[in-house]
DNA sequence: ATTGTAAATGACACCGGTTTCCTCTATACA
DNA sequence: TGTATAGAGGAAACCGGTGTCATTTACAAT
């Protein structure tokens, strides 16, 4: 009598459904454990028939691998990190959903990952995270997406990552791009072709690249219709609420007064609407406003906001797709493109 | 010669800083592997000195356990769940927040698991989750921390939660309750202390403990300062912007009209505003508007909303800390208790 | 000095998978 | 018919930790 050993099953003992282990089914199945191994992980070198048969003994015991067995054999986790560094919790949880949905059923999960990008070592602690975890990839949001010694350090550890971006990056990693510029163009030419000429513009931090894309965009655009954005018009905001009602203050100062202003966010916009009707600027009659993004905040607003839609939702489910896919080609996922979408808070300029 | 294995290190052999293993520090320290883990775990069964060398060889190679190994051999992962069915972002994302600045430092990650209560079988699919990750524990984020069929499959599979709620709820779990009541009986004596008398109340679904908690402290506290809300100026709003127009519309039209408002959310006293500005109704000087849980929103309108503070990053923060504490005593958090937080939305009734 | 006892430590199996390497078929070809 | 050769499958080690139990050590009591 052997206390130590839980003496081993006989080869008819029914393990409890949905908690059976590799070692029951391959018991069950008549086979050793590397054959179920081997049919779980599609090896081709496996009869038909002792697949099938190991795959229905798999179905009646609702059998599924222990992904933390896996990932110690595997020396790699099934999970997904999601490293942000972004306020705008909107952004945030639409991302997270989209991820979440792309990996449902994969047995992936998805383990979040703020962090201050303003703390200059940042990396070290993202750094920390994916060796211990030994991540499966990462999604970069913006901003940290466009932060080269993160990218750089990942690339050293060898973890793999899909970054998300305005553009696409020239980047040895995955990509999901958004054409940023282009939804800028919609925004310029619907307050071109509503009779604005007199055009405010209050920007992002020029160092993201959200921002720069953006700006270049509706400059570009206007320019191609003949109408020049002077610096004295062009207002860089930080991309908080704060930010969009001082960039306000000073756009609607200004003489001529603007009769539309583009935000690079919604943010921003809805900090202009609050000065526009502080200072007794009606919204659309007096001034038109656009923004970017089209968050919630969009639709809240009175009137509700004209805002360029980013599908942030549809941008997290390819960035996970393309870390689940393990092919070497089609690293990139298709360039998303942004639409404006039109609400109650542009008309036509005052006569 | 034997290629198989990778000829035993030899006792001084140093192995790369940041990827040593249990066994190089075993054999650096020249003690074994179970003693090793004994440091590790805080076993007083080791002798200080040996506990000592052992420590700083950890320390002098920056080893960190595997969390996948512990969690094979524990048959518990290092993993924290958050299970959610909010369609609020800030909230989401504060929670999150909250919980993850307790994890820092505990080598524990928060996995997000948004769900959809609507569902039948959502809890079925919790299950899977808790069951497959083998789950430290979840965080329970109202609305599904209401869910007793969610609560009974957690008790039946073992798996530890800490439930959020509106009030201490009679549960075995650990608890965060948040003292709703109270925040409501300041917005209540706070409305009568400016002069009202005439009010109104958006609710949320009454199947809520959130909703009945707030709505009973307001109603309450009124009647203490002799001011009944008849049924007719209490709406049955759907926490959502939309159900806020529509059931400020509602009681709007009635008479006498409300000079002021509660809504049970910010969400919805958006809703309100916007159906009062469109009715040419002025905030505040008409209408006087409060809303609940001082979402980023309440100071993205204008005039800024006056609204019940809910620390949701703090009871993030009280939910993880629950969860990591093995301790069987004091398993609940101290009870939060909102205030308010007084804005622009809000003053004495119109002559 | 002997013994008893508790503290400190180690040997070995185990968690549930994968990898390496080897064996045993079938089938193809000379 | 003999013999490569590739396909199918298995045994044992391994991933990096923990649990169980036996053994050694230290020290107090006899």
């Amino acid at each position: 009598m052997s206390p130590r050993k839980p003496e081993a099953k006989s080869p008819t003992a029914k393990p409890r459904v949905g908690s059976a282990t590799i070692n029951d089914i391959a018991r069950l199945a008549g086979v050793s454990k590397k054959t179920v191994s081997r049919v779980l992980n599609r090896s081709p070198l496996v009869r038909p028939e002792t697949r099938e048969k190991v795959s229905a003994l798999m179905r009646e015991y609702d059998y599924v691998p222990d992904p933390q067995a896996r990932a110690l054999a595997f020396r790699r986790s099934f999970l997904i990190g999601m490293v942000y560094d972004n306020p705008n919790a909107q952004y945030i949880v639409n991302m997270q959903n989209g991820a979440l949905e792309a990996l449902r059923g994969s047995g992936y999960e998805l383990v979040v990952h703020p962090c201050d990008s303003r703390n200059s070592d940042y990396v070290a602690g993202v750094r920390e995270f994916v060796k211990q975890q030994r991540l499966h990839g990462v999604i970069l949001v913006p901003r940290v997406s466009e932060d080269q010694a993160l990218v750089d350090m990942l690339e050293e550890v060898g973890c793999r990552y899909a970054r998300i971006a305005a553009i696409s990056l020239d980047s040895p990693g995955r990509m999901i791009a958004t054409n940023d510029r282009h939804g800028a163009t919609e925004a310029a030419n619907y307050l071109e072709s509503l009779g604005h000429r007199t055009i405010g513009l209050v920007t992002g931090p020029m160092r993201y690249l959200s921002a720069r894309e953006r700006s270049a965009g509706f400059i570009d655009a206007l320019a191609r219709r003949d109408i020049k954005v002077p610096p004295s018009r062009i207002v860089e905001g930080g991309y908080t609420f704060e930010s969009g009602v001082a960039a306000a203050e000073r756009l609607l100062a200004g003489k001529p007064r603007p009769t539309a202003i583009f935000a690079l966010n919604d943010e921003m916009a809805a900090g202009v609407f609050k000065t526009a009707i502080r200072m007794g600027i009606a919204v659309p009659e007096q001034l038109s406003i656009v923004g970017f993004d089209d968050s919630p905040l969009a639709s809240r607003l009175w009137p509700s906001l004209t805002s360029v839609r980013l599908p942030i939702r549809e941008m997290g489910m390819n960035a996970a797709a393309l870390l689940l896919d393990s092919e070497q080609h089609g690293r990139s996922a298709p360039l998303i493109t942004p639409h404006l979408v039109v609400r109650e808070s542009c008309a036509p300029p005052p006569a």
